[in-house]
DNA sequence: CTGAAAGCGCTTACAG
DNA sequence: CTGAAAGCGCTTACAG
C-alpha cells in the first residue's frame, strides 16, 4: 500500500502540482472546474498531505505543544487528563496542529525546550506542572515562543498565564471558615516550588491574625503522619480546621483524624475538587477548579498570542464545593 | 533566534553537511577527528536535528502514535493517563518517537487510520478503548501497519494484543464468590461493544449455573438506578452477590445497596482497581490490571513487530486484590 | 487562472 | 574516510 502523493492526485487531475496545492490550501483565485477536479481526485485517492513535507517547505507551522511535567506523580489525580483533553478539544475546532510532550526534570537537563521547539516545528507551547527549581522554569524566563503557563508564575512579561486566583480562593475559605466559627486554622501546605502552593498559603495568610503552616509535600501518607502524630500527641492542638493546598493531603488529614475519632469534630477542606473527594467518606469541602476551561483558555490564548501578539493573563472562575468534611 | 541547522554545525566544523549527517547518525567509517569536529561544533550551536526534515528524507521514520478513542468518559478513571505515560517511559529508552492522538468516533468518520498514518509517517501504533462500532475497528480487520491493540480482539491475524486475561480473571472471582458461599451471583455487565466485557461476562458464565446478567453500560449511576429498583422491589432478589465488569459499576452498586442498607449482606466485586477502590466505603475487592505494564508491553510488541516481524499477543498477569466489600 | 522551478533541512547512495 | 548531488513531498514566489 503505497502512500499517495501531491503528485499522483496531480496526475489524476489532469493538472499540476501546484494546481492541487493552491486548491487544497484553498487559494480563491482558481477556475471553478480545476477546484472541482483536483477536490475529486484528492477525496477518490483518499489523499491527505504528509505533515512533514508540508511543514518542512511552508515557513510556519501550525502546531502546539502542551508540555506536561512530571504527569504521573499521584494516583488518583487526573489533572493531566483534563488538560490534555481540554486542549485537544479546542484544537479540534481550529488548523493547528496538536503534539504533547511529557518531560521532568532529568529529560529537561538533556534537551532544552528550545531544542524541542525547533527539532519539532512548534509554533507556540502551553506548560504545566514545572517547579521553580526546574530547568525549563529558568529558561522560560528569557523564552521567545508565543507560550502559556497554566498554573505558574513566570517572571517574562511575555508568557501568557492561565489559573483560577488561588490566593482569592484561599482568603475565601479562610475567611468563611472562620466565619462558620472555626478560628484556629491549620494550613497544610504542599511545598512551595510550585506557585500555586506559595499563593495558596499567603491567601490564607491574609485571612489569619495567627498563622500556623506546616508542609507536607503534597503527599497524603505525610499528611497523614503529620496530623496523626499532632492530634495523638499529650499536648492536644489547638486547631479546630484543617485547610489543606491538596485534595489528596486533605485526605490524608481526614484518614488520621478518622482513626482518632476525631473526623467530626474538626472542619477539613481541600484544594482541587479531583474526583476522590466526593467519593470520600466524609466527602471533602474543597475549591473545584474547571480544569477543562483553563486547559482551553490556554490553547485560545496562545493562539491569540501567536495570531495578534496578544498576551494573556487569564483568571478563570473557581467555586468553593460544600460537602460533609466542613460546613462552612 | 534563529533556527541553527546542519549547514551551520557543518561550517562551523569545516567538513561537508554529509559528514556531519553521518557523525550524528552514528555511521562508523568516520575518522576520529571529524566525529570530534562535528560533535564539538553541533555541542557548541545547541544543534537538534529537524525532525520533519529528517522524516521527508529518510524512508522509514521511527515513530510510535498511540491512539486513545474517547479518553474522557468517565471522571476518576484514570487508565489512559497510566497507559500513556507507561508508552512513553518505553519508548524514552529507544529512539522512536511518540506521538499521541486522541480519537472519537466523529474524528474517525473524517480521516481513516491508514490516512493519519501516512499524514505523521507513522511507523507502528499501538490503539485501546475502540468499540466493536467504531470505524477504526472495522478497519483493523485489514490493516497492514505493525499494530498492537490494548483490550482488543481484532479478526486480523497481523494485529498484535495485549492485555490481562479477562475470562480466567472473571471466572477465578466467581470461583472463589461461590467457594466463599456466595451462590446467587449477578453479573453487571457494562456492554458487549467492548471486547474486555465480553471476555468478562463468558468468564463469570463458565463457573455459574444459572446465569443473571444486566446491562449498566459501564455507567455508575445507571448501576445505581438498575440495583436500587431490583432490591427495593417488592419481591427481594435472590442474589447474595453482584460482580461487577468495571469498579464504577461496581460503585453504583454499592451506593444503591448502602442506601437501602444491604451493603453489609451482599457481596460486591469490581474489575480494574481503579484509585476510587480503596478510599470508597467499603473498600472495594477488584481484579487489578497493571495498566503501566500492559502499556509498556504493548510499547514493546510494536517495536519487535516493526524491528523483526515478529507479531506477539501478550497477557498480561491480573491480580484479585479482597477489600472489604466481598471477603473472598 | 496555471505551471515550472526553487527551496525547506535533512539522508543516502555514489564517486573518489 | 569525505563530499557533491539527488531526492523526500510539499509550498510559494514568479512568469506567463
Amino acid at each position: 500500500m503505497k502512500k499517495i502523493t501531491i503528485k499522483d492526485v496531480a496526475a489524476r487531475a489532469g493538472v499540476s502540482v501546484s494546481a492541487v496545492s493552491h486548491v487544497l490550501n484553498g487559494y480563491s483565485d482558481m477556475s471553478a472546474t480545476t477546484v472541482e477536479k483536483v477536490q475529486t481526485a484528492a477525496k477518490d485517492l483518499g489523499y491527505v498531505a504528509n505533515s512533514a513535507a508540508r511543514q518542512l517547505s511552508s515557513k510556519k507551522s501550525k502546531t502546539i505543544a502542551l508540555i506536561l511535567n512530571e504527569i504521573n506523580v499521584a494516583r488518583g489525580v487526573a489533572m493531566p487528563l483534563e488538560i490534555i483533553s481540554g486542549v485537544i478539544d479546542y484544537l479540534d475546532k481550529t488548523d493547528y496542529e496538536f503534539v504533547f510532550y511529557a518531560t521532568n526534570t532529568e529529560k529537561q537537563a538533556h534537551k532544552t525546550l528550545r531544542q524541542f521547539c525547533d527539532e519539532h516545528n512548534i509554533s507556540g507551547v502551553i506548560i504545566q506542572g514545572l517547579r521553580v527549581t526546574d530547568p525549563y522554569y529558568h529558561e522560560l524566563e528569557h523564552f521567545t515562543l508565543p507560550t502559556v503557563a497554566i498554573d505558574m508564575n513566570i517572571r517574562n512579561k511575555r508568557i501568557g498565564t492561565v489559573s483560577i486566583d488561588n490566593e482569592t480562593a484561599a482568603f475565601e475559605v479562610t475567611e468563611r471558615l472562620q466565619a462558620s466559627g472555626y478560628h484556629q486554622i491549620l494550613f497544610v501546605n504542599g511545598g512551595r516550588k510550585a506557585a500555586v502552593s506559595h499563593e495558596r498559603e499567603s491567601g490564607y495568610r491574609k485571612s489569619v491574625t495567627k498563622p500556623s503552616v506546616i508542609f507536607a509535600d503534597f503527599r497524603e501518607q505525610v499528611a497523614f503522619d503529620l496530623i496523626f502524630a499532632l492530634f495523638s500527641a499529650e499536648k492536644k492542638p489547638i486547631y479546630d480546621a484543617i485547610f489543606a493546598a491538596s485534595d489528596l493531603m486533605a485526605i490524608g488529614c481526614l484518614k488520621a483524624l478518622k482513626k482518632l475519632d476525631l473526623a467530626s469534630q474538626i472542619a477539613v477542606v481541600g484544594f482541587d475538587d479531583i474526583t476522590l473527594t466526593s467519593y470520600f467518606t466524609p466527602t471533602i469541602t474543597t475549591v473545584h477548579q474547571d480544569v477543562k476551561t483553563i486547559a482551553e483558555s490556554a490553547a485560545k490564548d496562545v493562539i491569540e498570542h501567536i495570531e495578534k501578539g496578544i498576551i494573556k493573563h487569564t483568571i478563570v472562575g473557581y467555586e468553593i464545593v460544600v460537602r460533609e468534611s466542613a460546613a462552612i
